[in-house]
RNA sequence: GCCGACGUAGCUCAGGGGUAGAGCAGCUGAUUCGUAAUCAGCAGGCCAAGGGUUCAAAUCCCUUCGUCGGCUCCA
């Protein structure tokens, strides 16, 4: 009866025959490859428990710790031995989610008392315990009312309320030892396959995110198929530290806060003022040769006009108001509002379009205090902010021009970033028919340029859709920085219009877009990315002349002065100090060359310039060293910025 | 805003009811030196702010502000 046979395809296309119930395990046993790297399989194309047991032919493919799917499922496991550690040691704390996430897994839970780091230690040797003792992990299936009942029995209200909205009839646990879980699977076999993992931080977290419902406590961790991965990524959260922009930018004296000005409000210091300005001014340039016009409006702006762009009924909570002569006035959140005003001071042809109007615009949002994050969250900030107004058959070739713009910045700069297209969300004005137009504008000006991308329901600003340009930081969070979103409500708001070629009234189309995005953020991303040491062209300090003796003093202020005149960035550090310490100095402000002046350079009237990464080059004149800076900047900053871009 | 941790010299940190500590940085002096730290001396603090408990608070309690890790939001 049961002799049935059914055939498996491997992957690289073996194929065998095995009486029908075979398991996965076995069948992936019989070819021997990779055996006991498996800790789970690709059935049919579906992820499936190596215990997976076959009833008819198919494909099958072992998936082994090691790969991307792999590695999830065995965070995703370890978060549940984590849970079925803390409900061994803690049995009043009920389970709610707990899922692998990009570095590793988290999982939430309700408890009387927050968790404390003590408990974090304790937590880490129970699950070593049900480590070791290798406990089975079982896949049972059972109705949906089932489940319930079990789950309320227990005190799980979080496990009730998600399967309350899951539709199947029959869902899915996984069990190991007494703890029981709500869970599509797969796991790992038994408890003892996970190997390598550690509790990192304890957060709380609001119960699906939702600020009205309770607060649970998160443990998060991450777990490796081996000790040596693990390392590896406690390393890189160290290294990751030494990189963060906060602490670079005291060591490198860029920046800094008080709690005397407030929360999310930078002060720039000398460098980090510096160095926002070359990146200002490489801008105005890159928007200039580009078609845009420089704007510029005012930051407060009457209250009534933001009530008529629609912001004040949807934004409100994150701007400031004040009052002038009784009237009420608003802090800019958004620098839009002054280039409606500029495009409708006078009447505009089809022939003017498209305008590209561009503002370096400095706009203040309430954020919560909670959320402020050095200069990767601020109050207040500076967008490299335009709106392009044109005609709606010009939609199509403006987003791809700024698609084009973004690609060659951000490859100047050399980041990795993703796209997202984000839609409507709830909160929301203009017409569904607008919306999808824009929509599809954004989707197309991708395909067309074939850039990969993620989509995000109900993510959009609440006047349009937009594609986000995410830049990740050194601990690998994802910022957004550069967007473009497409408006057609406030042009129909302000009634802007252009006299068409049949010589009647149309309405623009309207693009808000940012590059960089907010230079602050930008700023924070650029430190991390270089770790502080940045390419010669961006450079505040792009030399320090360091002297030998007190004796070639004169002969070394005699060459700053001729650098600065050629255009360099130039410091003079002749202190009464050691050579070496004053190179060590140089070497730890991570500036690009140290000029050396001794007796031997004053001799020959040149300087030896030595880069911060050891080399050292021969003895030149301050001419043929300005000439090395020009090419390295050109060269860095592919053919745009060479000497003295201020 | 919410949960938790934290706030001591310019920086990094020790101290935990009874006279405020170190290293680096700073200042002064000596040294005049060749590619990642020369030596010595001096100075530096309302221990985040405000309130309370106590004979006595940097230390214990409360409030506020700020920082950090998250949640949520966003450039």
């Amino acid at each position: 009866m049961n002799t049935e046979q059914i055939e498996v395809i491997y992957v690289d296309g073996e194929r065998k025959q095995f009486p029908r119930g075979v398991s996965i395990q076995q069948a992936l046993d019989a070819v021997g490859k990779g055996r006991d790297r498996w800790i789970a399989a690709r059935w049919n194309g579906a992820l499936v428990d190596l215990r997976f047991v076959l009833e008819e032919g198919g494909r099958l493919e072992g998936v082994s710790a090691d790969s991307k799917e792999g590695l999830e499922i065995l965070r995703h496991s370890t978060s549940h031995v984590m849970a079925q550690a803390v409900k061994m040691l803690y049995p009043g704390a009920s389970i709610a989610i707990g899922p692998a996430i990009e570095n590793g897994f988290y999982y939430d839970f309700e408890v009387d008392e927050p968790f404390t780091q003590e408990d974090l230690a304790r937590i880490e040797s129970k699950m070593k315990e049900i480590i070791s003792s290798r406990l089975e992990v079982k896949r049972r299936e059972m109705p949906r009312e089932e489940a319930i009942r079990f789950f309320r029995e227990r005190n799980e209200s979080y496990k009730v309320e998600l399967l309350e909205e899951i539709p199947d009839e029959v869902i899915s646990c996984y069990q190991q030892g007494d703890f029981l879980d709500l869970c599509r699977g797969p796991h790992i076999p038994h408890t003892g396959y996970v190997k390598a993992f550690k509790l990192l931080s304890v957060a709380g977290a609001y119960w699906r995110g939702d600020e009205s419902k309770p607060m649970l406590q998160r443990i998060y961790g991450t777990s490796f198929p081996d000790r040596d991965g693990l390392k590896q990524y406690l390393k890189f959260l160290e290294e990751a530290q030494k990189r963060d922009h906060r602490r670079l930018g005291k060591d490198l004296d860029l920046f800094s806060f008080s709690d005397e000005v407030g929360g999310g409000m930078p002060i720039y210091h000398p460098k980090g003022a510096l160095l926002r300005h070359i990146l200002e001014s490489f801008e105005k340039r890159e928007h200039l040769r580009r078609g845009y016009q420089i704007v510029m409006g005012p930051t407060l702006l009457k209250t009534d006009l933001w009530k008529r762009s629609g912001h004040f009924d949807n934004y409100r909570e994150n701007m400031y108001f004040t009052e002038i002569d009784e009237q009420s006035y608003g802090v800019k959140p958004m620098n839009c509002l002054a280039h409606m005003l500029i495009y409708k001071s006078r009447i505009r042809s089809y022939r003017d379009l498209p305008i590209r109007y561009f503002e370096l615009g400095t706009v203040h949002r309430h954020e919560k205090s909670g959320v402020l994050h050095g200069l990767l969250r601020v109050r207040q900030f500076t967008q490299d902010d335009a709106h392009i107004l044109c005609m709606p058959e010009q939609l199509h070739e403006e987003i791809q021009r700024i698609i084009d713009f973004v690609i060659e910045v951000m490859g100047i700069f050399g980041f990795e970033y993703e796209m997202e297209i984000s839609t409507r969300p709830e909160k929301s004005i203009g017409t569904e028919e607008d919306w999808e137009k824009a929509t599809d504008a954004l989707v197309g000006a991708l395909n067309e340029k074939g850039i990969a991308h993620s989509i995000c329901e109900g993510d959009g600003a609440f006047y349009g859709p937009k594609i986000d340009v995410k830049l990740k930081d050194a601990l690998d969070r994802k910022w957004q920085c550069a967007t473009i979103q497409c408006d057609f409500t406030l042009p129909d708001r302000f009634d802007l219009t252009y006299i068409g070629a049949d010589g009647n009234r149309h309405r623009p189309v309207m693009v808000h877009r940012v590059i960089l995005g907010a230079v602050e953020r930008f700023m924070g991303v650029l430190i991390e990315h270089y770790a502080g040491a940045f390419p010669l062209w961006l450079s505040p300090v792009q030399a320090t002349i360091v002297t030998v003796t007190d004796a070639q003093a004169q002969f070394a202020a005699k060459v700053w002065e001729e650098l600065k005149e050629l255009g360099l960035r130039v410091e003079l550090d002749d202190r009464n100090e050691k050579l070496g310490y004053k190179i060590r100095e140089a070497q730890m402000q991570k500036v690009p060359y140290m000029l050396v002046i001794g007796d031997r350079e004053v001799g020959a009237v040149g300087i030896a310039p030595r880069r911060r990464d050891g080399t050292q080059l021969e003895l030149m004149s301050t001419g043929d060293f300005a000439a090395l800076v020009e090419k390295e900047c050109l060269e860095a900053s592919k053919g745009r910025v060479g000497l003295g871009i201020i």
